[in-house]
Formats: C-alpha cells, structure tokens, sequence
DNA sequence: GACACATTACGAACGCATTCGTAAAAAAGC
DNA sequence: GCTTTTTTACGAATGCGTTCGTAATGTGTC
C-alpha cells in the first residue's frame, strides 16, 4: 500500500533508524530535488496511514517505520505477485533471477532456502 | 510502466490472445465490475502508450499487446527491484518464496537457473 | 522580552489513473 | 431503406499522489 514516494522515505528510515523530517530531507533532497514541506507533508501523511509513527512530545519530531522492512518488502512482492504473475512465485523468481546478476553469496543463500523448502514438502 | 488496470487489460489479452473490447470486458466485467467504455478507453490510452496495438480495418477493432508477457514481468520486477530492493534481486527471491509455497516443478526449475547461474560465474 | 530562525500545519494546485455518460459512427436486422 | 443494436469516440468528473507556498507555532539568541 505504501506509494513510490512513501517507499523511498520508508527506505531511509530503515536505512538511518529514527529521523527527523530534516535529516530524511538530507538524503532525499540532494538526490531527487523535493522540498522540505514536501518531504514533511508525506511523512504526515504516512502517520495518518499508519505507515509511520511519531514522537511529537520531542522538537524537532522523530518519525519512524511502523513496519519493519522484510513485512513491507512482503507486500509488495506479494502484490506484485496477484497483479502480474497470477500468483505463482515461481515465474517471478525467475524472471528476479535473470533481470540482474546476483552474487554467489545471493545464490548459495537462495539454495539454501530451496533446500529448506523442497525437504519441508 | 503499466498501471494496475493496465497489467488486467494485459493478462486477458496475454491469455486470449487478440481480443476485441468486448471479449475483454467479458472477462474483467464479471470480475471488477468494471463497465465495457471504462474498458475501452483505458485500451484506447493504452494504444496512445504504445502498450497495446490495434487493427482499426476490422470491426469490430482487435486488440493485442505490444510487448511479450516476460518482457513486460522483467519491467515490472526490475521496478520494484530498484524501488524497494537497493536493486539486489537476492532479496526479493528469498522474499518470492517465502510469500507463497512454490509447487516442487517450480523449485526444480529455480534450482535448474541456479546451477546455469553458479556454471557461468 | 524581542527578534531571528527552525519546525509544523494547512490549504491549494497539478497531473495522472480510473470511471462513466452521452453522442457519433458503423453494422446488423427486418 | 429504416430502425435497432453495437461499436467507437469524446468529454468530463472523481479520487489520489505529489508538490509547494504561506501561515502558524515553537525554539534559541541577544
């Protein structure tokens, strides 16, 4: 349910732990050239979504992912999954595979969980 | 680039086959209930995008996809690969298959990319 | 306390996706 | 050929995401 923008504050915050507006705006700003109210907007926004949650008895306020990253990660996948690939897993993991090289290290963990999973059905 | 109602349109026809309007809200109408001239504008924008293209000599019009189901599944994957993912895809594959369980041929087949994968490194 | 500056809130604008009503054009039925 | 139905086009409304200007509030400084 989070919006392109709001995955992209999501990712700071899970990147740099509890923020402020300013210091999300500090990586954010330089790179795609949004406002500070902007930024401020979104994040308000988000706490009525329940996708941030707030301290507001400190100043300035700190916000923070009220879901942790894998939760989120999940959804979008499991959405991507329903809208684009019937969803069956498989196709799209295929399709992650081929789309960029991933490391050995990527793949071993991969087969270790393919493992995991082929001796647990 | 497709939106949601977009990716529908697409899997009908990549289903299907080329399709007129009709034979696609046949389709989505029961589903969203959605109504036949929602359907066909959306197919007429989708034109305008290059996503679809269509036979106007025939009545009525049919409709086909530009692009093959994979080619448009990479974009999307690649999409929220960069969106949500730092565009690592090993990540997304542990998270694919931990959504939903895999049937065993698609495990097999994943454990299949993964030895090519591993060979050519 | 008065002033400057930072923080927060509010409202509005803009674009895009989605929706459908209505009308024009074409085809089918009689 | 005329009427009815289907097909297609057009225009507009609605809602949501994103953006920012401006105003209000709070904080720090002298």
């Amino acid at each position: 349910m989070p919006t392109e923008a709001e995955v992209a504050i999501l990712e700071v915050l899970w990147d740099q732990g509890r923020s402020t507006v300013r210091q999300v705006h500090e990586v954010l700003g330089p790179r795609t050239g949004v406002g500070l109210t902007t930024v401020l907007k979104l994040m308000q926004i988000m706490v009525t979504k329940g996708l941030l949650e707030r301290d507001t008895e400190v100043r300035p306020q700190v916000f923070w992912p009220a879901q942790a990253q894998r939760q989120t990660q999940k959804r979008l996948v499991r959405d991507l999954l329903d809208k684009a690939f019937s969803g069956s897993p498989g196709e799209l993991v295929l399709q992650a595979l081929s789309v960029r090289r991933s490391t050995p290290e990527e793949l071993a963990e991969i087969r270790r969980l393919l493992d995991d999973l082929e001796a647990r059905s």
